[in-house]
DNA sequence: CTGTTAACCTGAGTGC
DNA sequence: TGCACTCAGGTTAACA
């Protein structure tokens, strides 16, 4: 599920809660997770610590510790971040739970299984494991010449280079069909292919269209809802993802479904060239 | 090297 | 109520 924008919501709503707080205990699911550290370690980097600082860089949410340890949370498909009373339920799939010196917890549920949990002792154990990422769509470094050099010799399609996170950071699925639509560029166009034009159109729409997620609160799919369980507004505004076979909002033209690399992809065939 | 497929999981929805 | 099947926001090893 979450992207960018879903991921940013997340952390926006969650640092109020943790940082200046310190972590009583843990307690986990022992439920396999794509990566999830020992207890042993979870114990001996976590407890007793406060927290400093949440980030977020790509899709990944960082928790830094005053020890300078580094908590990653990844929230894969399903991912979910809350804020409850240590005695509230534990819910099922609820992998991590964290016990702050206010008497409140952190709690990470997961149904699918596919996000992930890492601790880095430090930053620099944490640059190493981020230094194959593209950089950030807000970031200066992410830009039409970058992109038409990192795509100089690419065949593959653009919505796929797009959802690379070599190549740039946060994007998913969704937002790559709202970005290409608001773009006005086939999905299916070889990345070698594009214009300097388009990619300051691709550029544009990127930041245009995560921008405004990130200020609706995100998108609900099929669960994602922020640190107080609220839904997001932006899959109001989808304009493609999501509605193969209905009229385009600009064109009138039906949207097609098709499937790239295994995933499915929106778009209007007239608007889109 | 390049690009796609399958696999990792659970659960919701559909059609029979 | 059940069964078989499809699909879902991500990532990545294996494959051609």
């Amino acid at each position: 599920m979450p992207e960018l924008p879903e991921v940013e919501v997340v952390r926006r709503g969650v640092r109020p809660h943790v940082v200046g707080r310190r972590i009583v205990s843990e307690a986990v699911s022992g439920q396999r997770l794509r990566c999830f550290p020992s207890r042993r370690m979870l114990r001996e980097t976590l407890r007793g610590r406060r927290f400093e600082a949440v980030e977020r860089r790509a899709k990944y949410l960082l928790f830094v510790m005053d020890n300078g340890a580094v908590l990653v949370l990844h929230l894969g498909m399903t991912g979910r971040l809350g804020i409850f009373r240590a005695d509230d339920t534990i819910a099922r799939h609820d992998h991590l739970r964290l016990l702050l010196d206010n008497g409140m917890e952190l709690r990470f549920n997961d149904q699918r299984r596919f996000g992930s949990v890492q601790l880095f002792a430090s930053a620099k154990e944490l640059n190493i494991f981020f230094a194959p990422l593209g950089p950030e769509p807000f970031s200066e470094q992410f830009s039409a010449p970058y992109l038409a050099a990192k795509g100089a010799k690419k065949n593959q399609p653009v919505k796929n280079f797009l959802m690379d996170g070599r190549v740039v950071t946060g994007i998913g699925n969704i937002y790559a069909s709202e970005i290409l639509f608001k773009a006005k560029i086939d999905p299916r166009t070889p990345a070698a292919r594009l214009s300097p034009a388009k990619w300051k159109r691709i550029v544009e729409s990127c930041r245009e269209v995560l921008a405004r997620a990130i200020e609706q609160g995100g998108s609900s799919i099929i669960n994602f809802v922020d640190l107080s369980g609220n839904s997001g507004y932006f899959q109001n505004e989808l304009l493609v993802y999501g509605r193969g076979d209905e009229p385009c909002a600009v064109c009138g033209k039906r949207v097609q479904r098709i499937v790239q690399a295994g995933r499915s992809t929106f778009f209007c065939n007239k608007c889109q060239r």
